[in-house]
DNA sequence: GCAAATATTTGCCTTAGTATAAGTTTCATC
DNA sequence: GATGAAACTTATACTAAGGCAAATATTTGC
């Protein structure tokens, strides 16, 4: 975060937000969500209870506000894709690239602070709840995306749920792997053939899989 | 609900359950969720506040316990298709006959009640959220059930993304021409063609849907 | 330095939800 | 039909999240 050109009152502004987020950080680490209150973050970031609120919406946005900054992603990367290209395959690319790249917005970071945040949320049903308002936000963004370029609404919806729950499914099947102590470098491989499946799966369909002998 | 060969006990249990569950859905309907405490709807059931948190075990599950009830029906139905169907072609099966029957669980019942229930749902987050939590129960059920007829788990966890998704989307966009004013007669023929379209790009794959010109 | 804008604090309030212990009702068994 | 156990409800008191209003402090532009 460049700070230059700001006044003090933003720099400030900053450096609590910063202080608030590690500060919750460090006592939900040590303690877990629940056992926090507002009022000790608050205490322990040198602020009243008021500010806290001030700069998070909730309780939970103190964990979670990192995430909130992805939620735009796949529509993004859907309306910027290349000519020629389906939705699909935008973001099929932009999926294995984020794997390639451990992206932590994809489930491919194992660094110490990455994991303690995902057994933080895994083991609090608030926290996994807001993370679901996430993806289901993702989805309305990516819904309007398509209705833009004018597909119909409904089908929009179905189309997004498809694309959304099937990188969710592989963003997740990731997590599973990081929490069982694999290393990103050991999950990758996997993780991009898995990809390279689950997306053939949407583009080709599901045709008679799971078909009862 | 049948009563008979039950003792005195069960039926008053029964009773306070429906009593609590139609004074909250009065005094939701009246004023709006977050507008009616706990304490108020126990005041009006004739109960303690204690005893609300007894039959529910939280405000939310006032509005949402009869949604529970259809928590498993995907899986359920994937569990039982007959031989030779797809899970796809099972649920479709299915999702089909319940738009015929005007099952209010896929959002086909034009019900002054249901649709004061759908109303206070979509207008309160909170309920919001917990009505997207059992979508993800759900998936979990179907996972499971994935799982136990031997599919890998990780290729499990997307199919039935793509799956329990794709149903979603479908209710969901009953409930919105439902909110629109629309008969559940008038949504019935659209629903079906659009359910077909639905899961017609969940078998045959959405191929190059939406490729930029 | 001063006034306007903005941030913070303080204190208070409501409400969901939990714990506990003490009452009350139902039921099974004799 | 009395009795004791089990199930249920209640009153009470508590914690913590979250929201509100008015007072206070700080930064800003001038």
């Amino acid at each position: 975060m460049l700070t230059e050109g700001m006044g003090l009152r933003e720099r400030k502004k900053i450096q609590t937000r910063r202080r608030l987020l590690a500060e919750a950080a460090r006592l939900f680490g040590e303690r877990g969500f629940d056992q926090v209150s507002v009022a000790e973050i608050a205490e322990a970031a040198d602020v009243s209870k008021m500010t806290v609120f001030n700069y998070f919406d909730s309780k939970e946005d103190l964990v979670l506000a990192p995430m909130e900054e992805h939620i735009g992603d796949v529509a993004q990367v859907v309306r910027d894709r290349v000519h020629g290209e389906s939705a699909v395959a935008g973001v099929r690319r932009h999926f294995l690239a984020a794997v390639e790249n451990r992206d932590p917005s994809v489930g491919m970071s194992d660094s110490p602070v990455a994991l303690g945040l995902l057994q933080l949320i895994q083991q609090t049903p608030a926290l996994l709840t807001r993370a679901r308002a996430f993806f289901a936000r993702s989805d309305e963004l990516l819904v309007d995306v398509l209705v833009e370029e004018g597909e119909d609404r409904a089908v929009a919806r179905i189309v997004a749920a498809q694309l959304i729950g099937t990188r969710n499914a592989l963003i997740s099947e990731n997590h599973r792997r990081l929490l069982a102590g694999e290393s990103a470098e050991a999950i990758a491989s996997g993780a991009a053939a898995l990809a390279g499946r689950a997306f053939d799966l949407l583009e080709n369909g599901l045709g008679d899989f799971a078909t009862r002998a």
